[in-house]
RNA sequence: GGGUACUUAGCUCAGUGGAUAGAGCAACCGCCUUCUAAGCGGUCGGUCACAGGUUCGAACCCUGUAGUACCCGCCA
């Protein structure tokens, strides 16, 4: 555990300079995991890093160290292995306590964050009058996996949805309503948000190919923006009717958001080319207020502009962001922005960062960061698209992962002679569905594109959802059929490890806070995935091994203790990625 | 042309300075009178794109080369 981590690091430390004098105060010990159980539980690498300034082998450096380091309470006696690694063995009775402290735990012995900070997640981020599709996919997600595992630490974590509901698509979109649909301006729900999205696809093409429809458009966003009621009461049609769509997908999977959407900073836009000026940064090229920035160049290799009003006095997306950092950090406090988008907008966020910055709106301690995530492709490693060749929506996507887990699942039932209810069907084939698409983007590294596969996600071996949900229901079938409750096993329980795989199992479950507390750093939850399906394994691994309900008493509990301990650690874990479990399956 | 990212087993991917580079899938061989075999064990499989460099130690850091993807002034 943490602690533990933390307790053998001090210990080094203080080691290092009773060894070798205050020169080697503040010398990293260098402890890690070992990279092989067979070196027990971490090891030290620092005598290695220390040879050349202290002129001695590293084999004598950590035979120096380690004469000066007691840790005979918690370690076996210390190992000096290859060039000079210190190997660390947790003692049997030091594990089995700390695994009575998880079980005692609510929150399985990880500490929450002891100075809560305010963080916000942008993520998910649909546009207005469009439909979801797979493009949305990640980043919302990814977005809820973080935001949860920054809230189960207990940060104050904002969700934000920054949905595109302002620019010119609205100009489009009703210019092109008034001629085909004009009570669809009036009335809710007059349209469909199918026809709406193909109405939006003709509107595009008219504005590209029609001077004149290109004239109205741009006169209807004015109209807009300068807060004509009509074309505002519209606007706000065609967004209640999307925001009620985007909630069927949102309510799908579980996810939570709170809509600030671009509009929301309209009234801050002048401020911020108004303050830009102020600072010396904003330049007018070619009708445009814009920054030079450092370190982007076109082609010509002469310093790029980030635009921050057109040459028309409209602002841009940029404008829009930096308002939004100005927002987030003055009156929502933020001291952690995590932006959740796709890798082509690193340029973009780059940019806006570096004008923020430069423009002085960052304080210390404030971080700022960008989560960039790679595409979705489909099996030839082209951009997904349906067999037409068009994008593919997120609803069809997540009704496919259900219908088709579905249909495993009844496959299953008829072979097995079992019969369930159809509440039962509905229920199992919807969790691992949604489960089965969002572990499959969870746990890939982000950062590089991943090809979606049906067959891959929902197949019930290997590291997919599936199989972790099925390590859980084992264990809940353990409980149904010893009748066992977990919740009351009784207080005071001794756990006893003898077993190879209680031992590795027990290991495990014992890194959770280390995990989380990682994950919480670096903001790859595909890490947290490896470490759930790497307990799955050692779990079948023990359940393979070792009986559980036909073990003598004393033996029978402290099995039984482990199961409880893995079962709450995969329910926590997989919550963290925003997936459920289940009980039967 | 410039920028960013990627290139690891037949396939899909982990592994952001430590010991013999790992997993899943696929293929093959075993294990169900015993808590769901949706499981477990085993075999096979690698010039970590290539070439240099830094380091006691490099898949990982630096430089260069090749290939792939994405981005590059008034869309977001």
């Amino acid at each position: 555990m943490n602690a533990t981590i933390a307790y053998l690091k001090n210990c080094f430390e203080q080691a290092l300079i009773a060894a070798f004098g205050n020169d080697l105060a503040g010398v990293d010990p260098v402890l890690v995991p070992t990279s092989n159980p067979q070196f027990g539980d971490y090891q030290s690498n620092v005598s290695m890093s220390l040879a050349k300034r202290l002129g001695k082998a590293p084999r004598a450096i950590a035979q120096d160290l380690i004469q000066k380091l007691d840790l005979s309470d918690i370690c076996e006696p210390l190992e000096i292995a290859g060039p000079g690694f210190i190997n660390i063995k947790l003692k049997t009775e030091y594990l089995q306590s700390q695994l009575a402290a998880m079980q005692g735990s609510s929150r399985l012995g990880v500490e929450a964050a002891k100075n809560p900070k305010r963080v916000i997640v942008d993520f998910s981020s649909p546009n207005i009058a469009k439909e979801m599709h797979v493009g949305h996919l990640r980043s919302t997600i990814i977005g809820d996996a973080i935001a949860r595992v920054l809230e189960f630490q207990g940060q104050d974590v904002l969700r934000l949805n920054h949905v595109g509901d302002w620019g010119t698509q609205f100009g489009m979109l009703i210019t092109y309503l008034q001629e085909v649909c004009p009570e669809a301006l009036t009335t809710a729900d007059a349209l469909d948000l199918g026809d709406l999205v193909a109405f939006y696809k003709k509107a595009k093409q008219r504005f590209d190919e029609d001077p004149e429809f290109q004239e109205k458009s741009r006169q209807e966003v004015v109209k807009l923006q300068s807060g004509n009621p009509e074309s505002h009461r519209t606007w706000q049609l065609l967004c209640d009717q999307s925001r009620r769509e985007f909630q069927v997908i949102y309510d799908l999977l579980d996810i939570c958001l709170t809509e600030r959407g671009e509009s929301f900073y309209n009234p801050l836009l002048q401020q911020v080319i108004d303050d830009l000026e102020q600072t010396g940064l904003l330049v007018e090229d070619q009708g445009a207020k814009c920054v030079f920035l450092e370190g982007f160049t076109n082609r010509e290799g002469e310093p790029l502009p980030l635009i921050v009003q057109k040459s028309d006095g409209g602002y841009n997306y940029a404008t829009t962001d930096l308002a939004a950092i100005r927002y987030r950090i003055q009156t929502d406090q933020a001291k952690r922005m995590i932006y959740v988008t796709d890798a082509g907008q690193a340029n973009h966020f780059a940019q806006v960062f570096q004008v923020a910055r430069r423009a002085g709106w960052i304080p210390e301690g404030v971080e700022i960061i960008h989560i960039p995530f790679g595409l979705v492709q489909g099996e030839d490693g082209k951009r997904l698209k349906t067999r037409s060749g068009d994008t593919v929506r997120l609803r069809d996507l997540l009704d496919e992962a259900i219908v088709r887990s579905r249909a495993d699942l009844e496959t299953r039932l008829k072979e097995e002679d079992r019969h369930e209810s159809e509440e039962f069907i509905a229920h199992t084939s919807q969790i691992v569905g949604i489960s089965a698409v969002k572990y499959a983007d969870l746990s890939q590294n982000r950062t590089s594109n991943y090809i979606f596969s049906f067959d891959k996600m929902l197949a019930l071996q290997g590291n997919t959802a599936p199989y972790m949900l099925y390590a859980y229901v084992r264990i809940q079938g353990i409980s149904r059929k010893g009748q066992i409750d977990f919740d009351n096993l009784g207080s005071d329980l001794k756990i006893l490890l003898q077993e190879e795989t209680e031992f590795a199992l027990a290991r495990h479950l014992l890194q959770l806070d280390e995990m989380i507390d990682q994950v919480s750093q670096d903001l790859m939850p595909n890490r947290l995935c490896q470490y759930l399906f790497e307990l799955s394994q050692k779990f079948n691994q023990f359940y393979d091994r070792c009986p559980v309900l036909q073990a003598e008493t004393s033996v029978r509990t402290s099995r039984l203790v482990l199961c409880d301990l893995t079962a709450r650690t995969l329910k926590l874990g997989l919550s963290l990625l925003g997936i459920g479990v289940l009980e039967r399956m």
